[in-house]
Parts: structure tokens; sequence; C-alpha cells
DNA sequence: TTGAAAGCGCTAACAT
DNA sequence: ATGTTAGCGCTTTCAA
């Protein structure tokens, strides 16, 4: 390694004093004289020694990193939520590990492998669209690897959790097409795996029903891998073509542009002055054609607590937490054309 | 630890082997028995054990992870770039570890001081565009720290670099604006730090001195932050307003859609039917209103190639690279109304 | 072909 | 207040 970095045992044998005196004063051990800390901590600045983390991760079984999981970065939702994790993460001097599934089941499992290999302190994951299987989280929980959901979360799993008001964003994203003077109004959403699909869809149906109008199967489409392929929304475009629907409710970020790519791929389908509604966090809303309403999410705010959540977590030893789900509020934007 | 993995001692314990037998027979080392081979390996199936990387990395001082600094993964380029890296990476079973700067020096220069503490086996990164100060990276280099740099390199550093060919995508972008017609091209570009927003003005010279128009000044705004702050591109729109031009080349991703959003923000201070042309990855560009021409880099590949240059750099230990930049090429795509 | 022993850089009992 | 020692899990001479 021709770029060596100073050890403790070079900073000790230099001023004759022993590494676990040095250990010691370069944590600010109580046990140490003043003396002897001024003089370790200033060779330590003056040789720009820097703790190894791999070793120090070695001896105290931890390597002060947190693992993320998103199904693709790409998404604003999880760049915002990456964000308000690294926010916290950082200044509690854990780094962040990110992976993506791209919605695949396989990748999402090799990656917990992975980090639970490479000893990562814990884990925040939204689900991917496609997993079904959750024994082996299951276990990984059980023997008490840190893990905390968000957004997208297994019910069945008893770990801390953190997620949107779904029900509610449907319901006031569907109000406000009701509002608009839609009578039948349609729904596009992702796998029936995912939790926050599910929630959305009861909010869509109960504001239906609050605004006496029937809910129809085959008014609502699916599209498994939420729109990461762009050919299931556009299968789904041409289902939709064949009912008389006078508004959307859209139920997921990707889904959300992909319906709008489609509406543009195949012009004279669907009317693009049918008012749409969907989730996103992209910033770049105001500048899609045609305009649209969006229920947004606390997404930085996801992060945020999500990250706290797992830290407490990690750094409560032992302490068996309580598995609180924290539910955080959605707001709708308009659009001017 | 009550999430325990299984360590090399365990299974020589169990057995009756030495651990160095074990570890051996793990690497499929050619000095070990068939027999003892499947041996080994079966019961290591079995108890689903992996490798400490944190003990195998102190011992033969590598991590097996890269760091990439952007300046912020929302960016669509930037997060094809990485999809491209990680395509590498993974295969050669090294994990990466993603930093942004956010268009801050001082982010910057922690994040690589991280890396580097961190022991990671190299970095991958595209200067913040109010970096200016590039002498640790220098010092760090010198000491034979792997680091290649892409998309925005500093010149003069000498390590492995992986650009676009920016000129050539400035003179096609601004020579189609000249072809629908336009005869004064405004250009909107960012910090003058930037390699690749230089070269970019030089392509935007060059295509004017060929289509026989004038190079002036007071057509070409500048932001220092890429566009990271709206602000400034609102500033630039208004000092353009006092132009009269009618076309506008526009240098980078966000700048491109600051640009748009600019527009819808202040309706009627530049008209939307100026044909546009700009330096954008976004997958959504088909959606954006007004619509754009398109000057697409090929991200994945630059992802690709850096992180190939990167491990290479790596495993070649000690053997100095050769320092090439490699040059993608662009490609320009239109978008109907 | 296998094993014993040392050591990567650090921390934490346990001395002193 | 400081030092000694052992050991985290792994790899790697060196020896058998």
């Amino acid at each position: 390694m021709t770029y060596a970095h100073y050890t403790l045992k070079d900073i000790a044998k230099a001023l004759k004093l022993s590494p676990s005196t040095v250990s010691r004063a370069l944590r600010d051990s109580h046990e140490i004289s003043k003396e002897t800390k001024v003089l370790v901590n200033d060779f330590a600045k003056k040789v720009n020694y820097r703790v190894n983390p791999i070793a120090r991760g070695l001896k105290v079984r931890k390597s002060f990193s947190i693992g993320i999981i998103v199904s693709e970065i790409a998404n604003n939702f999880f760049s915002q939520v990456v964000d308000g994790i690294e926010s916290v993460a950082y200044a509690k001097n854990y780094q962040v590990v990110i992976a993506q599934t791209k919605e695949s089941a396989e990748r999402e499992s090799l990656h917990v492998e992975q980090f639970y290999a490479r000893s990562m302190d814990g884990i925040l994951m939204a689900m991917s669209s496609e997993t079904h299987n959750y024994e082996y989280l299951h276990d990984l929980i059980q023997r008490g690897f840190p893990i905390v959901f968000f957004d997208r979360v297994p019910q069945q799993l008893n770990s801390p959790k953190v997620i949107t008001d779904n029900k509610k964003g449907a319901y006031e994203a569907v109000q406000y097409l009701a509002n608009q003077g839609c009578k039948r109004i349609a729904h596009l959403t992702s796998s029936k795996k995912l939790s926050n699909s599910m929630e959305r869809l009861a909010g869509y149906k109960l504001a239906l029903m609050a605004n006496h109008q029937e809910y129809e199967e085959k008014l609502v489409k699916y599209c498994d891998y939420g729109g990461l392929q762009q050919t299931e929304i556009e299968e789904a475009l041409h289902e939709l073509a064949k009912e008389q629907f006078d508004g959307i409710f859209i139920s997921g970020d990707r889904l959300t542009t992909g319906y709008l790519q489609a509406l543009k791929k195949f012009p004279g389908l669907i009317s693009d002055q049918i008012p749409i509604a969907g989730f996103t966090n992209s910033d770049l809303v105001d500048i899609f054609s045609p305009s649209i309403t969006a229920v947004r999410q606390s997404a930085f705010e996801m992060g945020k607590r999500a990250a706290e959540l797992l830290i407490e977590q990690i750094e409560a030893k032992g302490a068996k937490p309580e598995y609180q789900t924290e539910v955080l509020p959605v707001s709708l934007i308009h659009f001017a054309e």
C-alpha cells in the first residue's frame, strides 16, 4: 500500500506511549491526563491520522454504516428520502450505502444478504414490487438485526415502519377530481403486493363512495412492476381506452409520468383533457404536459424519521424497541396549464 | 451480537480442520484436496457462511468497496452513470458507496476524506461546480490512491478520465438551431470552473462561426451552481429577456429543466416558441412543455468505463497506469410538440 | 495436503 | 494515569 496511513502504533512509538493510551487519548477518555491528550492529539493532527474503521469495526463489531434499499434512485421520491436519511446519518457519523433493486425481488434479497455479510449496522428499506417472500427478513429481524421499513412496508413483519398517509392522500386526490366534475374516475396502480398501493386503493374506493360513484373493477388497472417497464403502462392505457372514464387517479411516481408518456406516444387514444391526479414527488411536475394534480409525500421527512428510528435501534443494544408505525402527511399541489 | 455469523473458526472446529485449511478450501486453493474442498464448501453452504469482509479487508488491506462522488443523484444523468458503475462493480464484487456534494466544494472534500479514511479502494468522481482547489486530490493521487474522474474533470490532475464529446455535442445542438433558422442563439451555461461547460462553450462558439453568426458576450449567461438554485436561472432569464434572441442552447441537465420551469413561472417574459436545445439525460423529456431538443450523453457507458478503469487501477497494484482520457459520443433527440 | 502461528489496526479487560 | 495482553475474523508465511 503506497498511500499508507499512520497507525495507532506508529503514534505510540513516536511518542513513547502505549497504543492503548493513544487510543484512549484520541477518544477523549477521562482516564487520560490533559497533557497526554494534547500531546497525542497534536501529533495526530500533524500527521493527519485517521482511525482505521475496518480495524475498529472488527474490534467493536460495528461498521458505522447503514444500508438503504430502494427500487431506484432515479425516482425523485426515493432520492429525496435518501437525502433525508443522509441528513441524520452523517450527523451521527454513519456512512450510508445505497442499493437499487429495480423492482427485482432477487436483487433485493441479494442486497440484504450483502449488507448483512458486510456487517452493516442496519438496513432501511422500501420493498420491491415483486417481493412476496418475507421469510428471510423475518429471520434476520428475529435474530436482532435492525431493519426499518419505509413507504412500501410488509405488514406481517414486526419492525419499525415509516409510511405515508396513503389512504388520505388517495381520498383527497379522488375527491378533488370529483369536485372538478368527474363522474367516472379510473385508477392506475401498481402491484397488489405493495402495501402503499393497497392503502391508496382503499382511499380511492372510500372517496368514490363518499361521492356516490360506483366502484368498478374494470376501471382499475394494475402494473406489476410499478411502471418500471413502460409496456405495462401502455397495455393498461389501451385497456382503459375501452372505458368511458373522465378522470384518473394514479398511484405512483413512475406510473404518473409513465401515463403522461403513454398519452404522448398514442395521441388520440385517450384525451389529454381528462383530469389527472397522481402520486409523484418529481420536482419537474410544473413542466409536465398535460398538467396534473400531484399528491406529494413528505419524502425527506420520511428518510429522516426512518434513519432516526434505525439508529436508535442500533444504539439501543439489546433493548427491544417498540415497533411503532409512523404516518406522515401528504399534500396536494395543482399545476395550471 | 445477537445475530452472529458463522466464522472460519466455527467451521474449522466443526469439521476438525484448521482455519487455514478452511480458508484455502473456500477460496479454491490448488493446494487443497478435492474431498476437503467439497466437505468444507458443503458445510459452508449449509450454515450459510459468508466471509467477514471487515476482517478480510483488515488482513489484505482492501475493502472491496469504491466511492462515487456526484453533485446529486436526483439528476438523471448521474443516476444513469451510477447504474453503469454498479453494473461492473457488482460483477467484480465491489460494493459502491454514493456521496452527494450538492455542488459544495466543502462537502466534496469531506467525502473524499471520509472515503479515504474508510479505506475505500478507490474513488470515482465528477467535480462539484464550486471546486477550485485541487491540491488535496493531487496529494492523494501522488500517494497512489486510485481516482478516476468523469464528466466534470480537472485538467490539471494526472489521473484517468472519462468524458463526453462536449464540444461536438454543443456544436451539433447549435448547428441544429441554426438549421431551424435561428439567427441569434443564446447560451445558458454553468460555472466557468467546470471542464464540460467550457468545452460546450467552445463548441457553441465554433458552430456560431460556422454559421457566420457573431459571438456576443451578453448572449451567454453563467449559473455558478449549475442551476441547483433556481434563482440563478431566473436571474439569467431576466437578463436574457433584454436581448432579442431567437434560439437557445443550454449546457446542463439542471439548467435545461430549470429554464423550462422559469419560462412557466414568468409567462410572457420570453416566448416559449423560441427553439431550445439542451444537454439533458432526463427520461421525461418527452413530456416536457415546451418541447425541446435534447443532447444526450452516454451516461451508463460512462459509468461503466470509469468503473472499469478504476478497478483496473486498483488491481494493478503499483504498476502505473496510462492516464488516458476516454471520450464518449453524444446524440441529439428531437421531441415533437 | 494440512496445520501452527503471526499479525492486519484497533479496543477493552485487567494489571500496575 | 498508563501499560500489558488478548483477541475481533481472516490470510499467509513457514513448517510438517
